[in-house]
DNA sequence: TATGAATGAGGCTTCATTCAT
DNA sequence: AATGAATGAAGCCTCATTCAT
């Protein structure tokens, strides 16, 4: 029968390959109608696989997604810690960290429609634990001197915040430099006031 | 027919008032199980009213969302406007706006679940036109000088990403104070070292 | 349009004749395929319904077979009752148990496929209620010397797997009357037996 | 490969013993599920395994459930007729076969879960052909007056009745000697009064 | 023979929506 | 305008079974 011949082909991907496939997939779904309006089925169909086989490799819409933003979170991390870790003074801090985060936003640009882009989130354990590496190491580097003392967990918020809204008005990897700088030149100097008007006094 | 008499109870509801109770209804579902889950069936079955009611009413779930933004949007658009007329100066803008925001997202905590708050946005006319104002008003403002010499775009963009994100982490009216002052300082000071660094240096 | 049409038919169909329709399909397919291969779909598809409208009646398919089942046990207990009424002594008793019994069940051939024929039992709160009503009859019959000192569990468990056992194998209205009497002598001499052997002695 | 050194583990289990495992497993199954309920699936997963090897064994749940049944029906036919085979009267003959019954029913329970105990039955050629032995020998019996002239179709199918269902009325060992009496009595009594008002007679 | 990933039919159910009343 | 039963597409998922290894 001409069925065997077609299985075989799909059976040559290996079932690393077939998880990528689905999460490519879903993550193009995604992008084109949203979270909310995509269906496990828009995903199967998006992909060569027979639908019983989305579900060897996840349970749900909902599983996919957490994978993909968890790969993202995992890939992401590594380089906001590293940039971290360079930093010598508030500035690089703050301007390695927006750098590295819109480098890394524009390049996956696509996990979400144009008119859902970063307003639809789902906070996994990873990209949770992402965050509060964040903070950790504002505190740590409150601590240190790097930063001048503020509100470590309202800090976090205000750069998460700029960092994810800035991002989406980017248009072009030729965005990335002004974007930082002024995120940076932001948060440089609105620590500066907050470091002279700390919370106590108001 | 005899069953006449019992409806007329339901008929006694005017045309606006079975749209309130939808709109009520959509809320309150929206806010248990969140939009993604949430199904019109199941705003519906929260109404007295019929499945077919709703449909003389709105056109799909999305329609009601729409129309529950629209009217949020609708309702804090005045309070901002008020609050950028009446500032004075930098300080005064700033704070009238993140003062007027967070204690607007306090009172409407429950369009979304706990775990979903503000991470899910459907932007509609009626919001994009609020972030339009508000950036029209930031470029009056600094052409009059009340603000300094900022990029309006981004600005506007920041103040939204800090305004959501710190809202998401109010708990009670007790914190708005304090979280205004920090976002009103971090934007003061960031505002000042922006003007020192205009975007045409970089 | 041509459906439109089509529509107008199967709305004409009142509840209660839906709910009727489904039920008799039912009947047929556990009759025809057995319950356990018998699925929601092969209900439906014997049916001019829509797949959405079984669940407008039923839950499950274990639902509708309980419904059937609560009918025939609906159905049947009153004529059992009524010929227990009647009964002056123990001959009449049992000879009106088996023939209520054995009448109904030939008319109701066909709950079951002919290799499953009382092979599979789905008892419900009716089904059970109807034996222990049996039993409650005949404890008061021993009790009124019209049955001789016998346990009235085991008795019914007899009486029980007797009437069901014997009704496989008939096979026309004819076989009403012999199998009727045999059962009758059957238990009419065994409980003499056992009225003169009680457990106690044993 | 390095593998095969971890699948000699469940090479060495012979055909035999792995045909045992799904049995064993497939019982247990059952028991805990119910027949319907219960999916190959189930079985696979009761055992160490793999989905493929189930169909070395078996074609369907249907056949392993054949398989299970005339186990037990190759089982318990040599005991019954044995039981046969010794008994010198007709109390003898009667006590034997239940007291047979009871003993293998009791210990074989969990081929069923409680709430479907016996209620579901499959008839294969080995248990219909048990029937038909049965049915063979009480002819005999009755030809050699061992059994006073009753129907033997309509005896067994009594018989058969009484066991099964004063069967799932059993709790444990200690019952069986009443429920054994019981019946024995109840037959005894009962072909007693049959082979005085014979069918012809009706 | 044993394995277990892939398959895709098909089961169950909910859903948005229609429309006769 | 309101009702709610009927509709059937379509979602989700499990299943029996195959077959390359």
């Amino acid at each position: 029968m001409s069925a065997s011949r077609t299985r075989t082909t799909r059976r040559d991907l290996t079932k690393a390959q077939n998880r990528d496939t689905i999460l490519a997939a879903a993550r193009s779904v995604f992008a084109e109608m949203g979270f909310a309006a995509a269906s496990v089925r828009d995903i199967i169909r998006a992909t060569p696989l027979a639908s019983g086989t989305f579900y060897n490799y996840f349970k749900s819409k909902e599983d996919v997604y957490q994978a993909l933003r968890d790969d993202a979170a995992l890939a992401i991390r590594p380089r906001l810690r590293e940039a971290r870790r360079q930093a010598k003074d508030a500035r690089e801090f703050l301007d390695g960290q927006f750098r590295a985060f819109f480098t890394f936003a524009l390049a996956n640009r696509g996990l979400h429609p144009a008119s859902e882009t970063s307003r639809f989130r789902m906070d996994t354990p990873e990209v949770f634990a992402g965050f509060a590496e964040l903070r950790e190491d504002i505190e740590a580097a409150v601590a240190l001197g790097v930063l001048p003392p503020v509100d470590p967990a309202r800090l976090t918020e205000a750069l998460t915040g700029v960092g994810f809204e800035v991002s989406r008005g980017l248009e072009s990897e030729a965005d990335i430099d002004g974007a930082a700088q002024f995120a940076t030149a932001l948060f440089l100097g609105g620590m500066g006031m907050l470091a002279k008007t700390p919370a106590s006094e108001a």
